[in-house]
DNA sequence: TGCAGATATATCGTGTGACGACATATTACA
DNA sequence: TGTAATATGTCGTCACACGATATATCTGCA
């Protein structure tokens, strides 16, 4: 096999796309290391703090279930429910019995939880302003479509 | 006064920051999904098609070192070398003695690993083509200088 | 009404991959 | 030259997500 496939065009690729999209992978890497670090400094696994950050910011009403949580984190019902267990034994959320559907646990934050969180999440605001002008310069880079302004 | 609360006024934290900081979260946990599965279905995990990457689109003169690909991928030295070793036992990446530093290992990438890479590459434009809009509209929600257009 | 299937959550064993601790080889420098 | 610093490698361990499986609850339909 000679590598080229002939199902999709590959002229276009240029060392600059590899550069651009690696550029891109090590501002996200860069970005959830320092969240990783910031949650572990809390004290807690950074899936942890996501799942808290899943758990406040729900958008749609009723409260957060696991299966819920577990759509929004892209991770199977089982592992929610293994890592609500890790939180609950935290003492940063509490499962209640749905009054309307006794299947479902509605899972709610703890004090401690909020107070973490939130410490967290103004953490966060403060370094996605720093990031964020790297992510809008290596965007477009990589989208031949709209090259970034001159 | 033109601006006021670019740098130190803290003002407390609404609903709406959780929200944008979770659709953040969520959007960037479906394009590194999206990511892990189409390396998948290339017969790669994740991490080693990172590091393909990260060796393809290296941005500086000479041969990427084991050294240098840990501080790419945010990973301790010792992890990269177990990380490498799993790439060139699976025929996509060759070590060779460093000629001026006989203590660096220099890699580079098989025909194998540069086809598999073009084609991940691709899928990964396309799809980063879908997904920036996205990041372009929630990341000003998280700038408290730059609101969203109404 | 009753029961089969769907849905929601929970449990257990397994596997991947990063890490800490430690080891080895090579280079730099006092 | 000897000693510290650098670069890479090895091994045991651990966290966490998953597959397979189990249990509880709800829903629809005869």
């Amino acid at each position: 096999m000679t590598g080229d496939n002939g199902s999709k065009a590959q002229r276009s690729l240029t060392l600059r796309d590899y550069q651009a999209l690696s550029n891109l992978r090590y501002a996200l890497r860069r970005f959830l290391a320092f969240s990783t670090v910031a949650a572990q400094q809390a004290g807690l696994p950074a899936r942890q703090h996501q799942a808290l950050l899943a758990i406040k910011g729900k958008q749609t009403d009723g409260p957060m279930t696991i299966g819920a949580l577990a759509e929004r984190l892209l991770i199977a019902p089982h592992s929610a429910t293994e890592l609500v267990g890790r939180l609950v034994k935290a003492g940063l959320v509490v499962r209640s019995d749905d009054a309307n559907d006794r299947r479902k646990q509605a899972l709610s934050l703890t004090d401690s939880a909020e107070a973490i969180l939130q410490s967290l999440t103004l953490a966060h605001l403060h370094e996605i302003r720093e990031i964020a002008p790297v992510l809008m310069e290596v965007l477009p880079a990589l989208d031949p479509g709209k090259p970034p302004p001159a």
